[in-house]
DNA sequence: GCCAACGTTGGC
DNA sequence: GCCAACGTTGGC
C-alpha cells in the first residue's frame, strides 16, 4: 500500500465536503507529474487531505476507492485522469505546513521540495512521522 | 497584495 | 531549439 498527499483549497473543496458526499472524484489535476501520481494510485492506498491557501494544514486521511479513470471534467480524448476517494478519518490534530517544514525528518518530502505539486507521494517513514505529529500524545 | 517557482506559449 | 512573456499555484 502506498501513501500520498493531495491538496485542495478548502473554499473550493474541503474535507467536510468529501465527508458530506461520501465519495468524491479527485479531478481537475492539470499537471503531468501530479497526473502520473494519480495513475500510480491503487485502491486501498491512503492519502493525506491537505488544505492549501486557507489553513495550510493536513487535516484528514482518505482512502483511494477507485483507480485512475479519464477525468470527467475534460473532453474525451485528453489524457488527464481522476481517481475516486473516500474519507477515512479526521486527524486528532491537523498538521500545519509550518510544523512539517520544521520537522527535519520531513525535509525530503515531495510536497516540501516542490511546493506547487498538488498530488505527491509520501514515503512510509514520512507517513509514520506525520501520524506521530497528528496524534494527541505523539511528537 | 506580492512574489517565487514552475509550466506553457509563441516569436524568432 | 532557445528564451522571453505570460499564467497559475500557493506560501508569505
Amino acid at each position: 500500500m502506498a501513501y500520498w498527499l493531495m491538496k485542495s483549497e478548502p473554499d473550493v473543496y474541503s474535507y467536510d465536503d468529501l465527508v458530506r458526499e461520501g465519495e468524491g472524484t479527485w479531478d481537475g489535476v492539470r499537471n503531468h507529474l501530479a497526473a502520473q501520481h494519480l495513475k500510480a494510485m491503487q485502491v486501498g492506498d491512503q492519502a493525506l487531505f491537505y488544505h492549501s491557501n486557507i489553513g495550510k494544514e493536513a487535516v484528514a486521511v482518505m482512502t483511494i476507492s477507485g483507480a485512475a479513470i479519464p477525468d470527467p471534467t475534460e473532453p474525451e480524448g485528453t489524457r488527464w485522469v481522476a481517481v475516486k476517494v473516500k474519507p477515512l478519518r479526521k486527524l486528532s490534530r491537523s498538521i500545519p505546513l509550518a510544523v512539517i517544514k520544521g520537522e527535519p525528518r520531513l525535509a525530503e518530502m515531495a510536497m516540501i521540495r516542490q511546493s506547487r505539486l498538488s498530488v505527491s507521494p509520501v514515503r512510509d517513514s514520512e507517513w509514520a512521522v506525520l501520524m506521530e505529529l497528528a496524534s494527541e500524545n505523539g511528537g
